[in-house]
DNA sequence: TCCAGAAATGGAAGCGTTTACAGACTGCAG
DNA sequence: CTGCAGTCTGTAAACGCTTCCATTTCTGGA
């Protein structure tokens, strides 16, 4: 009961193993009778194949691993929902690695847990992989697709940070603001995690552009979350004197905490404090925050189907000659600037 | 490269099969020379054990099911966080189904992903499953580990939610508060999601114990989101006259909710209104939110390790003809009352 | 030196499917 | 009536490991 092989289905139907197999599967050649019979059998047993026997015969898994640093910021947690359904209506599986910030907790997921060829292809969030962590990956013959991070000689999906980090500051820059100040994010949570000084390239650049410093002390980092920027941002504008301004956060909800941090010095939002965040928070919402909104989950459903779609096509089983996966593509996924009420032309 | 098979190994090591196998996964009757010779042959050639081939042969997958109801809100994505961390330290696979609020999903999910023997126990958190349902799964001989959620017949992880909301409500009476409001779940989000009808009972039980009357305009409810709550906290906190002077939310992320919109209202917390959580969300630091902290991120774990050790000591191989799983346990998670600066007494 | 017992090894039988292959059966044109 | 393409079916060979069991090689005490 529950435990009900193939055979068993096959006696019970009176029918081979492989009919069995070939009526269940879906596959063609089968007599309407045999599909029929087999199909009842099985559900009196309450056979479920086996998917271990299964992926070994045919070399598919109907696996996914989703490589993420976190799962609670707001841009992962979005992106794994985005992945987990597509793949789940599709009928795969999901097997998530959520390496942290532990060093060698992401050494082990790379080097040991992903080789495991259990995997019949990689989504790698936010991760830079070096030029022999790529190799190895498509040593193993599974197709990659990364996010949000440049995965040399794999498909990505992603966004021009650093062009919208630009606009962003442009924004503000437009509406009269000069002291400008941004909140990047910690460069020391995660090596790999590049993300930031790419959004903070754009703002300089944006800022250089114009022909404004960036005053080093106006550049603070925090690590992601409402609480983490509210803190730093408390000191940015504990000094009543020089004061900026305008705000440009590296993500809605360090953009949050700043809102939260102005409120607590009376700074209203936006007359005396323009605050402009980047990625699309619902909770932004509540705030009026002006951003540019990304689709995160979105993102996450268009890598599961790039995926898919590879896999369906490619060939059945690794082949152990076969040359590594296909063309890598670098696909843009669109954007929208949210203009809400958080920013406006600076106090007098 | 990347694709050696034991075999390559063997034939490189000049050891047979058996005895590299035996090598490589530490077990004991192998001389220290031949283990040393098929570790040097595996790294040479980047070996790696097919996962399919091995658990098809051992019976064993290293693979846990996870199944959360969504992945988006901190209970979850912080048991998610839990769960990962000691799996991946014990070398397993985590497998997320998040089945989100689409019953045909959790239909699939229960009724064909569980079930395809590929995975070694499964956790399931916040999910409500009917006595057939945990029947299935324990037809699979599998052992399952409920968290947040009654699991008739399965070993379950939880806070007593009822006492809990109790004592968070008693808490303000205690103050000295009589119109107290409280802003519950959602039942619609999930129907599986019983937890938001029992710590609103603890709510109504505190209150009538203390003799007042719950006043059905006062227990509101949102999607357990800030944003959610924010919007119906406006809407109780609206008129002026009959106004709540306590508010006791069924999360933490609500409380939050209540508390922005209380300074919409030009409304200070805690002088004129009190507001009080529960989960110990990170965030509730910086408003000085009064909560029960309950540790979910230590209850994912919990949950893990005590899967690893039903796993450890388990027989092998679910025998055909063996009875379901060990005794379900039911631990009660440690938690703990954080009063900190969101209530006081009621305002003259 | 010999021998019992322990330690190490290799052969081979699974594990539960998928699928190539070949055989058996249909129906239909020649 | 024969032959042939087409459809359906079953047999058996993978898939790549683990592990039982029999065999060989070491031990160290007598």
């Amino acid at each position: 009961m529950g435990l009900a092989g193939i055979k068993d289905v096959a006696d019970r139907a009176g029918l081979s193993i492989a009919t069995v197999s070939r009526a269940l599967s879906g596959k063609a050649n089968v007599s309407a009778k045999s599909r029929q019979l087999a199909k009842a059998a099985a559900d009196e047993l309450g056979f479920v194949p086996s998917y271990h026997a299964s992926s070994l015969a045919s070399g598919r898994n109907h696996n996914v691993g989703l490589v993420v640093p976190s799962i609670h910021r707001w841009y992962f947690s979005s992106v794994v929902e985005g992945v987990s359904g597509t793949l789940l209506d599709a009928g795969y599986d999901l097997t998530l690695y959520n390496v942290g910030d532990r060093p060698e907790r992401r050494h082990s997921v790379l080097n040991d847990f992903l080789l495991r060829k259990r995997l019949d292809a990689v989504i790698a969030v936010a991760l830079v992989l070096s030029e022999s962590e790529i190799k190895q990956l498509l040593a193993i013959h599974r197709p990659i697709v990364g996010i949000g991070g440049a995965l040399a000689g794999a498909s990505t999906i992603r966004i021009d940070d650093a062009r919208l980090a630009r606009t962003a500051t442009e924004h503000l820059l437009g509406l009269g603001h000069t002291r400008i100040a941004h909140i990047t994010g910690d460069a020391e949570l995660n090596q790999d995690f590049k993300l930031p000084g790419i959004r903070r390239a754009g703002f300089e650049a944006a800022m250089q552009a114009a022909g404004h410093a960036v005053r080093p002390e106006w550049v603070v980092s925090a690590d992601f979350t409402i609480q983490g920027a509210y803190v730093c941002a408390r000191n940015l504008l504990a000094a009543a004197a020089g004061r900026p301004t305008a705000v440009f956060a590296a993500s809605d909800e360090m953009a949050i905490g700043a809102i939260l941090a102005a409120r607590d010095f009376g700074l209203r939002v936006p007359q005396d404090l323009s605050v402009i965040g980047m990625d699309g928070h619902e909770l932004g919402e509540v705030f009026g925050l002006t951003t540019i909104n990304q689709d995160a989950r979105g993102q996450g459903a268009l890598a599961a189907r790039v995926l898919l779609e590879t896999l369906d096509a490619g060939a059945k089983r690794p082949a152990k000659g076969t040359p590594p996966s296909a063309a890598a593509t670098d696909r843009e996924y669109p954007t929208e600037f949210l203009v809400r009420n958080s920013t406006a032309v600076p106090p007098a």
